[in-house]
DNA sequence: AACAGTCACTTTCGATTCGAAAGTTGCTAT
DNA sequence: ATAGCAACTTTCGAATCGAAAGTGACTGTT
């Protein structure tokens, strides 16, 4: 099975996993696109856009646009006349989930944010003010 | 106890885990130095720059401000005359090695990135070339 | 037929950040 | 005096970001 084209044109600068992967979700924005597709629901451009964090939307495009040639999220028609686009995780994108766990994990204890927990669809700890986040 | 200064003044553009953790490790770099820091026993300024990605030691100097700002870093004289310092981790900052064994899982497996294993001190999967990674 | 509305973007442009290279400071060693 | 090293800082052109406005294809309403 061949490579996607973003893919398999790229030279990465490391042998390292983690430096490869900080190449593809390493911005404020990758992960946040993911953890929207994969639990949230979202996948219009404009569920996507109108998210909590307001993301620009030319970012929002590009990011996409990156997602897909890396082969972790599908573009699809899901309607003609007008055209709509529905945003889908593949087995690749879908793989991150235990990534976002342990972030998840981490930005709860170190930085007070909020807990969801996925299989309840719910947040099960609320967000804590910065201001009050204890080490 | 207090918050460290940075992150004290701070204020987190979302409630979500994910989010606050990406405004603090959501770039190429910062997640290197906490792997280098955490695996590979670099610990001076010099060390961790000539490490295998090679980052700008201006890029270098903020994010290690950033991360003792945050208080994922500690920063100790180990010498006086000349003066020479060592950067080490402190709990908060031990606490990412899930997150880094994570996406080292995934980069593993989607980019062909290498494997490392923290206990062996060794790789136990090399890269595999860009071009030869399949899906 | 004219006009408002929706979705999915793209364009613009000033501000910020990045990256490569060179320069600085404080000290030691010859 | 000169060279060398560690740890930065400065410089500056290029790349990227973010806020806002604009575009195009269509539908639904008057």
């Amino acid at each position: 099975m061949a490579l996607p084209e973003g893919a398999a044109a790229h030279e990465f600068r490391s042998q390292c996993s983690i430096a490869r992967t900080m190449e593809i979700l390493g911005d404020r924005w990758t992960l946040l696109i993911v953890r929207d597709l994969m639990w949230h629901g979202k996948h219009t451009f404009q569920e996507l856009q109108t998210s909590a964090e307001r993301m620009p939307t030319n970012q929002l495009s590009q990011r996409l646009k990156l997602l897909v040639d890396w082969g972790l999220v599908d573009k699809q028609v899901y309607q003609e006349r007008p055209v709509r686009y529905r945003y889908v995780l593949t087995e690749q994108g879908r793989a991150l989930e235990p990534v976002l766990l342990q972030i998840m994990q981490w930005g709860h204890k170190a930085l007070g944010g909020g807990l969801y927990d996925p299989k309840a669809g719910r947040t099960v700890a609320p967000a804590r003010n910065p201001a009050s986040v204890e080490r």
